[in-house]
RNA sequence: GGAGGAAUGGCAGAGUGGUUGAAUGCACCGGUCUUGAAAACCGACGUACCGCAAGGUACCGGGGGUUCGAAUCCCUCUUCCUCCGCCA
């Protein structure tokens, strides 16, 4: 959520900044404005009144220990008057600030000044091209899907008996590659200074606004209703939220926690030949970092994060790039967004892996996060990105490893698979 | 799920209707003393909002109510603790 001083303050570079995500926000803009004026008035109104009450109640007190009861009732009439007056005066202050709340809510967060302006991923920067040649796969290369028969790596078919269909089976070696790849990915985050959590996999309302998936993506959550509870659609919500409403410390910065969760997510009206086998799932493994850091660094910690991701697909040896989001294709909640992808020989396309982003303070607003300093406080600085989101990966060793002799891991995950590749089942 | 108890500032812990935003201790910060440190002593020490400022308002788990006035009384919700039951 953005703030009411800074739309006042640098209107302009607010709304220049809106229109990379080809959004007129002048109109929201204004209103918003509008309504907090109008807000200080009542404010201001009420608050003198409550002023005049309080120390009208004092005197009350007084005259009635020095048996004074005639004057204390007369003023005791004054008070019943003045809450007559601050009565209507506090439910239409109540009102306004709701309205400001859902006018704000619905203004994304304001794009780094390097982020491209665009609308659709074709708009995206290539911003760290795959230096190398494409891998090229002998003839007869198949999709992880028809690997995942093969190899015994996951079956989706199960998954719809259970539940339906986007719930992938892991099983056998391919639920092995699952638990190696996520302590490989932990192993590297702890060691780069990242905290281990096992947060809850289902969160309250609050926590859920606070990071920005309410009410922005409402639908895409699953929701249990007997419970009023969320299922995450990513760790960034509960690891982010481990620190809502907190006053900082600098030298607790920056805070770098690293979490493996499962993540759901509904996926409403997704089908296609793009979302074959894992391309797109309702619930998958991912393992998160996530960095609280001050204002002036957030930006190096973001870098620092880019390198951390890279690094991890490097060890996988995957063919990978990174692109720099454009405006209308980066999240609501975002300031600035990595996207990598990796290359899928097999399919012939880039599939998603990762997203590292810097919210700037649009989340830290909503979570009360903030840290001291001289002045007084400010909101802190919020990061995260996938290391890793597992299907693709899943999917893209399967692709991009198979050869006749089997589906090759890299040298990294030996220590964690126990073995070297991966064999076919016995038919 | 049943019964009882509790929720106060960074922590501990007073406070049952009227100068209580809140005693006291600890921690933290500034200072005195000291070669330095410790100890001792002195001082400062919550957050948000409104206001140019002076100052004001709100907050003692959340919400609502009683009252001229609520941390203090009432209702309700949540959470934690103890005991019982059930259970991975």
């Amino acid at each position: 959520m953005l703030q009411v001083n800074i739309l006042r303050q640098e209107r302009d570079r607010v709304l220049e900044g809106l229109r990379k995500r080809q959004l007129d926000a002048a109109p929201a803009v204004d209103r918003i404005i509008g309504l907090d004026d109008r807000r200080k008035e009542l404010q201001s109104e009420t608050e003198n009144l409550l002023a005049e009450r309080n120390s009208l109640s004092k005197e009350i007190g007084d005259l009635f220990k020095n048996g004074k009861k005639d004057e204390a009732n007369a003023k005791r009439q004054r008070v019943s008057d003045i809450k007559e007056q601050t009565g209507p005066l506090e439910t239409e202050l109540e009102t306004v600030k709701g309205e400001l709340e859902e006018e704000l809510l619905q203004l994304p967060n304001v794009p780094y000044h390097l982020v491209p302006a665009g609308a659709t991923p074709d708009d995206n920067e290539v911003y760290r091209p795959y230096d190398g040649e494409l891998p090229r796969l002998a003839a007869g290369a198949k999709p992880h899907w028809e690997l995942a028969d093969t190899y015994g790596i996951f079956d989706l078919e199960l998954g719809v008996r259970t539940t339906g269909s986007g719930f992938p089976v892991f099983t056998g070696q391919g639920a092995r590659l699952q638990r190696a790849l996520v302590n490989f990915f932990l192993d590297r985050n702890t060691a780069a200074g990242y905290t281990e959590y096992a947060p809850p996999l289902l969160v309250n309302e609050d926590t859920a606004r606070a990071t920005g998936q309410l009410p922005d993506k409402e639908g895409q959550m699953y929701y249990v209703q007997a419970d009023d509870l969320y299922l995450i659609p990513t760790a960034e919500v509960p690891l982010t939220n481990l620190y809502r409403g907190e006053l900082l410390e600098p030298a607790q910065l920056p805070v770098k926690m690293t979490g493996y969760t499962p993540c759901f997510r509904r996926e409403a009206g997704s089908y296609g030949a793009h979302v074959r086998g894992l391309n797109r799932v309702h619930q998958f493994d991912k393992v998160e970092i996530v960095q609280l850091a001050l204002p002036e660094e957030s930006y190096t910690k973001l870098d620092e994060m880019v390198d951390h991701v890279a690094g991890l697909l490097t060890e996988l040896e995957l063919p990978f790039r990174i692109l720099r989001l454009c405006g209308g294709d980066m999240g609501f909640t975002s300031a600035m967004t990595f996207d990598f992808e990796v290359w899928s020989a097999a399919q012939e396309r880039w599939l998603e892996v990762s997203s590292v982003s810097n919210f700037e303070t649009y989340q830290s607003n909503r979570l009360k996060l903030r840290y001291r300093t001289e002045r007084g406080t400010e909101l802190l600085h919020t990061l995260n990105g996938s290391a890793l989101a597992l299907p693709r990966i899943i999917a893209a060793l399967l692709e991009n490893k198979q050869t006749d002799a089997g589906i090759l891991l890299p040298e990294v995950l030996h220590a964690y698979f126990g073995k070297e590749k991966l064999q076919p089942l016995r038919s």
